[in-house]
DNA sequence: ATACTTTTTTAGATTTGTCTAAATTTATTT
DNA sequence: AAATAAATTTAGACAAATCTAAAAAAGTAT
């Protein structure tokens, strides 16, 4: 199946808006739309028939586990053009969103995973977000970036955002690899720059660029 | 300004049906467009009111400055994701045009160029068409790609689509190099393939992709 | 120059996605 | 539980891009 760029943006942002678990309001989902209710509902009723979702009149709706399906295919053509974009088109970060709001809609098959292929099959896009491979599935949630935890929290390293030799070598540097338990410190605004404790260790500072490539899990603290 | 897919469709198949010289009728252009005479007349309207064409009722058309621009950045960014998809993902040369028909409508005037720098500003597209630079301006005509040319006509070689070193290596071999005169004697349907005579030394066969790589122009036979 | 054919345009309808304004349902107060 | 507020849906309209069927203009033939 095939569907507009409008029907995809409503099925993404239902998505965003809730991973798929409670039920979602029209006024919410016209404001992230940036459109009014009455154009919500009459899209529901659309994106029901096409059975993407569960809706019934005035009671909410959530994605079915087929629009969850379309859902994931968009999620991850959009993280896999913002990652070409930052890490092969050099684009800053902040202004990779729009460009993949529209790049996403692209609907070959095949192109995204080429795309993948050829970027290596990244599994997070430069904003720390996890994307989905080309069964759908998805990194667990459990696992979240680096410029995303709060402070003095133990966390543990469960992956790296790219494989560049270069990264790995400053991660080695840093005693920084998969399994290694840490916590941050401190949050310096001015760069976004973190003050990172290893046990047993003199706290660092690290750039918000290597930080956006660590992904941690939280730590028992067995 | 920014148009709509469809607009950018239309303008893109005028300026392709006649560079922009003479006039187009509304038939021809509902036969490539593959849609009715009647939505034809509609949407010239709407390109006249936007000043993209002159026309004038039952008198047929043609694009205004303005709308060869637009036509140009179009193809631009057709020509330039045909490329990428080739050269980059890997895409066979048959397959690259249906998804750079999408691709093309993506609006950033940034990733383009950038895309464009990424690429190292190639000049000729996958079918050895030319691309046109940021500024509007496309290869002169006159040169076009030694696939495309008749047998026995004598032509000087004018540029090269790609400067990887394999290529240019084998190109050395071959003692094909910028102003080099040659002609074609024979060509091989089962593979394309292309017999080519260089002055003053025996004839040799060189494969499609190579062909597609090699641009000339006529030569004057001095 | 009259009749026929082809091309082009108009008129009116359709689809998709949107809107406003009014009506309805659900939720919250008191 | 009646009144009020908030969320949601309906009804009817609109713009973009398309279509079919019919009318008008241009071109061709005899």
């Amino acid at each position: 199946m095939n569907y507009s760029s409008t029907e995809e943006n409503y099925i993404k942002a239902i998505y965003n808006l809730r991973g798929n678990v409670q039920t979602v309001g029209t006024n919410e989902l016209a404001d992230v739309l940036d459109t009014k209710p009455a154009s919500v509902t009459d899209m529901l009723k659309k994106l029901k028939s096409k059975k993407l979702l569960h809706y019934e009149k005035y009671q909410g709706f959530k994605l079915s586990p087929e629009g969850r399906k379309v859902a994931l295919g968009i999620v991850r053509k959009h993280r896999l053009w913002e990652y070409f974009l930052a890490e092969i088109l050099e684009f800053e970060w902040e202004e990779v969103h729009d460009v993949a709001e529209e790049l996403e809609h692209v609907s070959s098959r095949k192109l995204i995973d080429k795309l993948d292929e050829f970027l290596g099959h990244p599994r997070f896009d430069p904003h720390g977000d996890p994307i989905p491979d080309n069964m759908g599935r998805i990194q667990s949630s459990s696992q979240f970036c680096l410029t995303k935890l709060p402070l003095n929290t133990l966390v543990e390293v469960s992956s790296v955002g790219s494989q560049s030799s270069e990264m790995l070598e400053l991660l080695r540097h840093r005693n920084i690899l998969i399994g290694t338990k840490l916590e941050i410190k401190r949050r310096f605004g001015f760069d976004n720059s973190l003050e990172v404790k290893i046990r047993n260790m003199a706290s660092f500072t690290i750039s918000e660029q290597l930080a956006q490539n660590i992904f941690v899990k939280y730590a028992r603290k067995a």
